[in-house]
DNA sequence: ATTAATTACGGAATGCGTAAGGATT
DNA sequence: AATCCTTACGCATTCCGTAATTAAT
């Protein structure tokens, strides 16, 4: 598989035909259908079918238009982006977890851009567990979140730079308000509201409930934590919560703390780069500030949003939910 | 540049060697000097300076590995996703915009998969400006959000599917609460929350600045609409917001309507396809059961998230963040 | 009969491996 | 002296373009 043959496809498959293809291409007909038959041979798929007037992609073929174009997407980045030199030493890629970009990024930016003006900032959300590897490849500079595993890349500079609290909130009118030293096995049967995480096993939900051993039935999704967190004051049900982002609704009552056992549930989030020399200094230098007071203030501080002129709207977001099974 | 040549520059990058790299790539160490070598000539840059025992990548070296590694990541899935027939056929593609993506995907997906089981969605954020490209390159199946530019693609089949109200929405002790018929030029001084689009120009926030020209100085941008109606609650300031978004925060009082001059505003969403015999049968049912009473209800229904049964985590969510001149 | 995709074949270019050169520790 | 990246050169493979063939309307 070639870069070429990725091309020539993705362009018979937005065309529709291998003429036209080879047309934009600048190259003959005969060298588009090679380069096309080269794939289909290699994946093992007719790709498309030939109907009509013009061209049918099977499903595998409209998987590999979408792939092919992405590739295609991402080596013209290489070619033309890599050009500004400029953005070359400022550019962070950060990769966080998605509890740490929704409460901690916002005001951890915010502040370090105040310290250090004409940082860039690339911000990917991934699972803790593939830390160490996007380190390692180079495409992240920095990590925050949970510690890479050691094993992994036993090179890493790992620095707690956070000390959180999670509890669990409730609406006011929960049978468990006010009551003391609520066992975990009592929430079993309840409604859970999450975030984006979902319950997966890596994020703090889904390792809180294999933690305490429980396995709710009822785990409802909600786009975010805020999210949830609006469904719980509504009486949709309970939430295990980042302690810090609860400021706001617990002083106004809209929804409660349950004083379950074991909670509220301390941990700490690590700031990882590659060693110092061969990370960038912006990666070094944010691994540094995250753990000052500053920065610690600046997340701690009740949330008020970044200001505009600091945050571009996201380029490209690309989440995958899959649904099954109705 | 090829794939190839990627795949070599990748691995030394990782590994900080040719000879390393030329051993777990099966080649020989001139074989990967000069594919790396190609590299260099074309993109002009050194990629890496040799430094004492290893190697040392460059700025851009830095950003062509993470590419590269991307890239590769992306082939690799061509070659072996490919294989699981099963999915092809029912794997959605479906591209929002931001506001959809919070607001409308999770119930519509969750009503539509209760009436077509087995269906497999993988969501993607984009602007509406490249719904129409998404389209025609095959990258998305259907687009939901607003109406892509016919002028771009003039083949699709776009069916409004729901009618929103947007409504600006302030802390209860707001100045002008209560006032009746306030011309938006008086909310230009404001400080106004906004979600993880901010205040883009194709955002539904800077398409009303826009409307009603004002230009305001104080926005700050929240990582979600839920968070920022928050912030709303906590008198941090002023929001334009999805009417039914607001509907529990507005009748528990935390939050209230400012009767702005031509608001509410009414606008349509749209679904889109390319036409039926060219896209997936699940994209058109899709496209027509958005449309249903059956779909608007379960959109419209106060929001309780979505079973998380049906929904899996983001496996990959990539956020384009820019910070720049604190 | 016409349009469009594929196969056939000759020539150019690319890519790999062995061997030698150069730079750093 | 040793290690590692790079250049030099011969060989096999791949890839393209022209021309002919096949398939469908």
């Amino acid at each position: 598989m070639t870069l070429r043959q990725l091309a020539c496809f993705a362009t018979v498959a937005r065309l529709g035909s291998v003429k036209a293809a080879a047309r934009e291409l600048g190259i003959s007909e005969p060298a588009v259908s090679a380069a096309v038959g080269a794939l289909r041979g290699e994946l093992d798929d007719q790709l498309y079918l030939r109907e009509g007037h013009g061209l049918v992609l099977t499903a595998q073929g409209r998987r590999l238009a979408s792939l092919a174009t992405e590739i295609g997407a991402l080596a013209g980045r290489a070619t033309t982006a890599l050009d500004e030199r400029d953005h070359g030493e400022r550019l962070l890629h950060i990769a966080v977890t998605g509890c740490v970009e929704e409460h901690i990024i916002g005001p951890l930016l915010s502040a370090f851009s105040e310290r250090t003006p004409d940082v860039l900032a690339n911000v990917e959300v991934a699972g803790a567990a593939s830390f160490a590897e996007l380190l390692d490849r180079r495409r992240a500079d920095i990590t925050l979140g949970p510690r890479p595993g050691l094993a992994e890349a036993p090179d890493l500079i790992t620095a707690p730079f956070l000390r959180y609290r999670m509890v669990i909130v409730a609406p006011p009118s929960h049978r468990l308000a006010g009551v003391d030293a609520i066992p975990p096995a009592a929430l079993a049967g309840e409604r859970w509201l999450v975030g984006s995480e979902g319950a997966d096993t890596a994020s703090p939900a889904g390792q809180y409930f294999t933690r305490v051993r429980i396995e709710p039935s009822d785990v409802r999704v909600f786009p975010s934590d805020a999210a949830a967190l609006s469904g719980v004051a509504a009486g949709e049900g309970v939430m295990l919560a980042l302690w810090h982002a609860t400021a706001v609704e617990l002083r106004a009552g809209s929804i409660v703390r349950l004083a379950v056992r074991g909670m509220p549930l301390v941990d700490l989030w690590y700031a990882s780069t590659l060693p110092d020399g061969h990370c960038l200094t912006g990666a070094s230098a944010l691994r540094r500030f995250a753990a000052t007071p500053e920065a610690t203030q600046a997340i701690a501080a009740p949330r008020r949003g970044v200001p505009a002129s600091i945050v571009r709207a996201p380029v490209h977001a690309t989440l995958w939910h899959s649904v099954a099974r109705g």
